[in-house]
DNA sequence: GTGTGATTTTTGTCTATACATTAAGCGAGA
DNA sequence: TCTCGCTTAATGTATAGACAAAAATCACAC
């Protein structure tokens, strides 16, 4: 039995649905019809369809059956990796230039500021992340020392880089991602050294431990010299 | 039973997984530990552990247990809607400008194109995607007329936009999109009708259907009008 | 010591069955 | 025709048991 049959049920509809052959709005067989075509327990049929549910190729609704699902908006895998891993996977030195820090109370007038920092005050944390010595990215970080009281004294925070840091003390629960294109201030293009106005990349970042705001950051990436991939496909 | 027992135990360990009590490498309690623990039959534990295995929160291994995994690789889900349905959700009208289309043979120095065609010629296509009459971007599609022979007589294929017509046409199975900050050329400024070197978010996409290229797309975001958004979290 | 084979622990798969839950569909009555 | 409640078909959850497969461990021979 190299391959599970539970597996292979599930790989024979996945294939069905990503080929088109069965549409969204289709109706697959019900398990006991599946028992019988595949000659086994219902069990084993249901952990095949549980799993394609989990992955959201199908619907199912008790009485009424199971359907290919209408293709969800369409979704990719992002890869996220912190920057020092993923420099020194392409075999350059890594380091984080601090530009500075400081403890400061959230500006009132900026909702998303009061959200974070949630009553407490916030962290202010700016640098610069170097791949063989050239600028590759400009950092501003801002952190709710509610959400994360070791930060207070985390002396080691801009010795590796706040991102790791952060992924080592304070896991989260879910993320924001926004990314946009824009054109670097004077005092953006100073620090990353480039011409003025070039086009950068922006990543912005918000992050959640269960309702409770961690962290905002955003990332200013030289504009030639960083690409975001995502993929999809060939689930696991 | 509100919540089911396997969803109890799994939500129970995923909590304290990400909270950090079981750090990464800890082991598990064996299933029999759990079953005892819980009252409940194997398979019943089995069903939570699964879960948490597929959600790469846990390693298995036979014989030696259940462990933390080690924080993966981050990776987040991207959206990508198709640009007339996302627009028309905003309130604003749709409207594809096609710039035009001809049929050609791959340039045989360019690998990338070569592997596309696959053999067969290329269906080159340029457009402009407007927002209110706005240009929002410009894209840039090449298909392979081997995977789609369809594309010769698709009379259709302007009337709606390219993204959507062949997401209708030919599913596909995998993809990489590959995003950048880029400024506009000349030429690319003008149809956009915004100023040189202004900042664009630049995503091309590559899609397969099992090992063969279907098309290469690349699609050029006026920078400050548009934002790709990925999210992580609330496991369902 | 050092490999090598047997042992045993733990997970992986599967079966057969039971009862719960949901909602589609039907029928009775207003 | 509309509504209410009943039936019933389908999925959802759980049980208890069986055997398979992998790999850590141990014992033995060299």
């Amino acid at each position: 039995m190299r391959q599970p049959l539970h597996e292979r049920i599930r790989s024979d509809f996945e294939a069905r649905i990503l080929s088109g052959e069965l549409a969204p709005g289709d109706r697959l067989p019900i398990e006991q019809e599946l028992m019988q075509h595949y000659g086994c327990a219902r069990m084993t049929v249901n952990k095949a369809l549980s799993a394609l549910l989990s992955a959201g190729l199908i619907d199912r609704r008790k009485r009424a059956g199971t359907f290919v699902a209408r293709p969800r908006m369409h979704s990719m895998v992002l890869d996220v990796p912190d920057l020092p891993s993923q420099i020194r996977e392409r075999g350059q030195a890594y380091a984080y230039e601090p530009i500075g820090h400081r403890l400061r109370p959230p500006v009132p007038s900026l909702d998303d500021e009061m959200q974070l920092a949630g009553g407490g005050d916030l962290f202010e944390l700016e640098g610069l992340h170097l791949a063989d010595g050239i600028p590759l990215a400009l950092e501003y970080r801002l952190i709710s020392v509610q959400a994360v009281p070791d930060i207070s004294d985390a002396t080691d925070i801009e010795a590796i880089s706040p991102g790791s840091w952060l992924l080592k003390h304070v896991p989260w629960t879910e993320a924001e991602t926004r990314i946009s294109a824009l054109e670097a201030t004077a005092e953006e293009a100073r620090l990353l050294r480039i011409p003025q106005r070039s086009a950068c990349l922006c990543v912005e970042r918000r992050t959640w431990r269960s309702s409770d705001r961690i962290t905002y950051v955003r990332q200013l990436f030289v504009g030639n010299s960083y690409d975001l991939v995502a993929r999809f496909g060939a689930t696991r």
